[in-house]
DNA sequence: CTCCATTCTGGACACGTGTCTGGACTGGTG
DNA sequence: CACCAGTCCAGACACGTGTCCAGAATGGAG
């Protein structure tokens, strides 16, 4: 067999294969999700869109919730990358909040079918729920200069406007762009007068 | 029949009987999600503990998300009065918003519920979503001494701020007395730079 | 080319959701 | 008292979820 790579978050060691077969599957729920919406889509419709048996789906996913917390930590990962540092750290910590506002823009559905997925309570979800704080916050304090696990107040109110910006957009209150526009805003406000 | 009184947001217009079903509903539904969670509650569950068939929930809750979303709206209500007009602006914010965190305290399951309830998609939980929606913020708006139509920023920031709070409270980040004073500190921290 | 482990499949299953019936109960009204 | 509108109920329904398992397909090693 081809030699397992990747340490996806899904199973440990996938095969090139298996690999293959979940990338697939993630791309495959994403349009789903812009098309259809959360509530509409099911395990199976991916699963067919993806040219793969339901039942293959959940020997890698092992719910819907899952499925969408792994499809939106990949595009998490690949769409906020580590701080600029030639920026100043109001600058960057803004820029990391738009980064993370973006990623479900333009993916109308996809802000609520997060949030909802990864208030899942089974393992596979709490495993990633657990990733994305993890990252985020990472990403926050390398912003701030700060090490991982400090407990600066500013980037726990940070993290608390996030995930509220990703609740409310996914509500219909506001517009992705207004969305990342306004935690920016709120980075810069909060970071000048306390740096 | 007794005359129509109640304009509880379920229905509209119901009798005193009704209401009272209600009534058992809603409270039924508050104690199988804090013994059992949001996933394992069933609606019959909820039924049966109410002593009401199954049908008969279902004709006045359209879905188990608006089942919740009217529990939180009644807890919400009941628990967040008007602010305290002898307190000065940055007190009073942080009063309500305390006391927003303060309705899901105590009920480990609810806030998690709470969120992906109002993130639901048919009408009724939409309903319920704006009268949330705008409760919160006419109180934010109302501490601040500001109209309730106001498009000032810091309320747009308070309301992320609480929406994030309940939602890292349902993911277990902090305990719901943490979250309360977090949330209590971030609008001091916001209004006393920029009164 | 054959073998065999890995991967995928198809279909059944138990259970929850939300909808829809016709019929039974209830309590004011004529 | 008999009526009847307003409620509630029992149970069937279509459909989605997540689980399971025997067997077919696949593809690298000998």
């Amino acid at each position: 067999m081809s030699s397992p790579s990747s340490h996806e978050s899904t199973r440990r060691r996938l095969t090139d294969q298996q690999a293959e077969t979940v990338r697939r599957l993630t791309e495959a729920a994403r349009e789903v999700l812009h098309e259809d919406g959360f509530e509409a889509m099911t395990v199976r419709m991916v699963a067919k869109r993806a040219g793969v048996a339901p039942a293959t789906a959940y020997t890698y996913f092992s719910s819907k919730n899952h499925l969408v917390a792994e499809l939106f930590w990949r595009m998490l990962v690949s769409s906020v990358p580590e701080p600029d540092h030639a920026l100043d750290i109001t600058e960057r910590a803004a820029v990391v909040l738009r980064d993370v506002a973006l990623v479900v823009a333009g993916e109308e559905q996809l802000a609520g079918a997060v949030t909802v997925a990864l208030l899942g309570s089974d393992p596979d979800v709490a495993h990633l729920r657990i990733r994305v704080g993890g990252f985020i916050r990472e990403r926050l304090a390398s912003a701030l200069g700060l090490p991982v696990d400090t407990d600066d107040e500013r980037v726990e109110l940070l993290e608390m406007l996030y995930s509220g910006a990703l609740v409310r957009a996914g509500m219909g209150y506001q517009t992705y762009s207004d969305i990342a526009d306004r935690l920016a805003g709120a980075a810069k406000l909060l970071l000048e007068e306390h740096p």
